[in-house]
Order: C-alpha cells, then structure tokens, then sequence
DNA sequence: AACAATTAGTATGTCGACAATATAGCAGCA
DNA sequence: TGCTGCTATATTGTCGACATACTAATTGTT
C-alpha cells in the first residue's frame, strides 16, 4: 500500500518500500531478526541497500536495531499499541484543529463527498470494516492541518505501525455506524471553523476507537 | 550536546552526532548543501559514514534530501517554527497528562526538588534564562510519560529542531519567572495526578513559550 | 542574439571486499 | 560436573571503486 506520493526512484527506496509491505502485512514475523545478508539475497540487492532500507524502518520505529548485534522486527504487545494510539490521539487531535483552519473549502466540500459516499455504501448494506474510506477521512484532515511535521509524523511513523497492530492482531473489526456519526461530526466542526471541538472530537473518536480494540484484546 | 542516554559505539554514531550538532549550533549553515564527498574529506570518514549520517538527519528532519540531488540543511522560517510548536504544544501535552499517571512518587519528588533548585537560582538574581533548567523540566515530564513513542519523536526529532531555531535566531529569552510559576503549577497537577489539568497547562505553557517567541521574530 | 541539443563533468547511488565485533562451541581446569 | 577462557565462525561495520543520474557549459542552429 502507498501512502502519500512517495515515489520510489531509488532502488533503496523500492527495497525499503518491498520490506516494510512484508513486515507490516505479517509476511516477516514481529519480533523476528532480519539478516542482512538473507535479505540481500533474497531482494536481490546489496548490503548496502539492505542496511539503508533497514535505516528507514529503524526511524519509522518498525525494526530496532543493536550495534554489532543487528536489527529485530519490533515485538507487537498490547501495551505498545495502546501507546501507539495515545500519540495518535494527540496528534490526530492537533490535526484536526488545525485543520479546521487551515483547510480549504475545496477541501472540506471534497472532504463532505467522501463521507457521502461512505454513507451510502453503509445503506446499502456493504457495512462490513472500510478500512479504506476510514484511512482516506483520516488521510485528507491530517493534510488538511497544513503541519509538515504532523504529516510526516503521522504518514511515515505511526501510519504503518497502526497498520501493523490491525493486521497481525486481526481486527478487521465493526464500528462502522458509530464511526460514520462520529466523523460526521468532526467534519461538521472543521465546516464551521470550530477548532476547539474538532480537536475534542477527533480525540474522542481515536479513543473510542482503541477502546474498542482494547476490548477485543481481551 | 548529548540528550538522553545515546552512547555512539559505531563511527557513523559519533559523525552522525557531529554533524547534528554542527548544524544545530550553526557551524553549518541553514539550507546550504551537504555535499557526501566534502563531508567525508571534513570528518575524516568514508562516504558510507557520511550517507549514514546524512540519512539519520533527513530522520530527524533536520535535512531534506532528494533523489540523485543531495541534501540540504532545512530553511529557517517562522512558519517553520510555529508548526514545530504546535507539534510541541500536542506531544508535550500528552506528555504531561500520561506523566500525571504514570510518575513514581520519587520521580516527582525529584522534578519538585529540580524545581527548588531553579526556584533557588531565580530568587539569587541568576534570573537569566536558564535554558538547561528549561529542558531538563521538561525532558523529565516526556520521560515520566514512560511512552517509548513520545519520547522518542521529542527527543530524536523535535528537540534539535527547537534548539536550532533558539540558536540560530538568537533567543536567549526571559519569561523565566512566569515560567517558573507554570512548571510549579504543572508540577501540582502532576503530584495531584490531575491528568487533565496536566495537560492543560503544559499546553497552555508552551503556547505561551510560542507567542514570546513570535512576538520577538516580528 | 536567443534557444535547443549535445556533451563533459561532478555528485550521488550501488556494489563487492576487507576489518572489527559479537556469539557459539569446545577445550581445559577446578 | 560445572565453570572459565579461548577459538572459530558468522554477522555487522567500513571502505574504495565503479555505475548512473543530474547539472551546466558549449556548440550549433534559427
């Protein structure tokens, strides 16, 4: 899955890009260590850009790595995605706020569509996860803030380890109803330039949803 | 300056600290060119070293790099740093709230007495801006929120972002006794475990901390 | 004179080999 | 038998050289 327009030209890029796909969708286990010269081989490429790519996934934090010792995939645990969904929450919530200001209304209208057309598919009864319209509204408010460190931050960090958690761990889950209120509302927020209650809502909205998680965990 | 406990075992360790805070103190420019091979020739280190280096900075934002190009030190600009503290205002909120949780009771006991000490300092008329006092404050709260992510992205990230700009754009400011009186204030809500009043201080003190710094750049 | 295309030059991307460090196994000793 | 120290092996860290892509200067044409 590409995210965002990164394109990749370099064959670092294409080599990052191919591992961290088979480490997010479970291809390469969690916690499990990644050789470089196993890699090299099997992506066809050298060392060299095996430890690149390996670089890039240690600053996305999805492998970590020791000195002279080499690198892990990181282990998944519930306590690691409940911090994960704390930072989300106050990032998401910051985007949302500023979102509320900062976007376009181009974008807001865009943004109404897409929560139209999500409707729409819950009518006619094609409720089951979208997991994708549920990434593209989250997508378009955090680009929506404006904040390049926010985007970054969100997109190249924790984007992919929210994915990892929601594959490994199997929860392709419901709250597809309440989630679309939900969204309405926040979208309602940044319409009318409210970003005092867009970010609370975002932040409810991220926290109901770990809850959710949280429950089918345990 | 070393934060944290980052040892540099490897050579690209310590040229990669060089070079960060060669940047960051302003011995190399904002938005000049990093050529590899100039570089390699300065450190006394192979281009591999340099290419390392060069790829933990674009991690910590510190550089931008293009494809077949090269890289760049980021431009300074006020927007610039106003995106990095509304990231701050957010993180560091967070930060607070879960401190307010998840702080031992000595870890508070030692932030009341750092604070003391400052206290102490401001009242002998050191009032000049004590920046380490400043940030080792801070550095405690983030570390009390024992969220691995968090620290991390304040730490390796943003920290060296908002140095740079005190730094290079030459603010030493004062608003040191108002912000004694908000890390008191902070501290309460943190030893009353009042999570939500935590966190909204800190937010409220960061954005403080912006505004006298915008208000300096106009 | 101005613009386009080609070419030379320089910087980045990639590679294979060597060096240094950690891990595992084995031998020797208490 | 259990522990300590050494050795051997395998993996990571580092390097210099080659391949490739961009940049800019030069030349030719309109």
């Amino acid at each position: 899955m590409l995210l965002g327009n990164e394109k990749p030209v370099t064959a670092a890029d294409k080599t990052f890009i191919l591992l961290r796909d088979d480490i997010v969708e479970g291809r390469i286990v969690a916690g499990s260590k990644l050789s470089e010269t196993e890699l090299s081989t099997k992506y066809a490429v050298s060392r060299a850009i095996i430890r690149e790519a390996i670089n890039r996934l240690e600053a996305c934090h999805i492998v970590e790595r020791k000195a002279n010792v080499g690198a892990r995939v990181v282990a998944l645990s519930p306590q690691g995605l409940i911090e994960l969904y704390q930072v989300r929450e106050s990032l998401e919530g910051m985007a949302a706020r500023l979102a509320a200001v900062n976007m376009t209304h181009e974008e807001i209208d865009d943004l109404m569509g897409l929560l139209q057309r999500h409707f729409d598919e819950v009518k006619d009864g094609q409720s089951y996860y979208q997991e994708a319209g549920d990434v593209d509204f989250h997508y378009r408010i955090i680009l929506g803030s404006k904040n390049k460190h926010l985007i970054s931050m969100l997109f190249d960090g924790i984007y992919h380890l929210v994915r990892m958690y929601r594959v490994q761990l199997g929860m392709a889950g419901p709250r597809v109803t309440t989630a679309y209120d939900e969204h309405k509302h926040i979208v309602k927020a940044i319409a009318n330039r409210d970003a005092e209650l867009a970010e609370m809502l975002m932040r409810r909205h991220i926290m109901y949803s770990k809850n959710s998680i949280e429950a089918k965990l345990s």
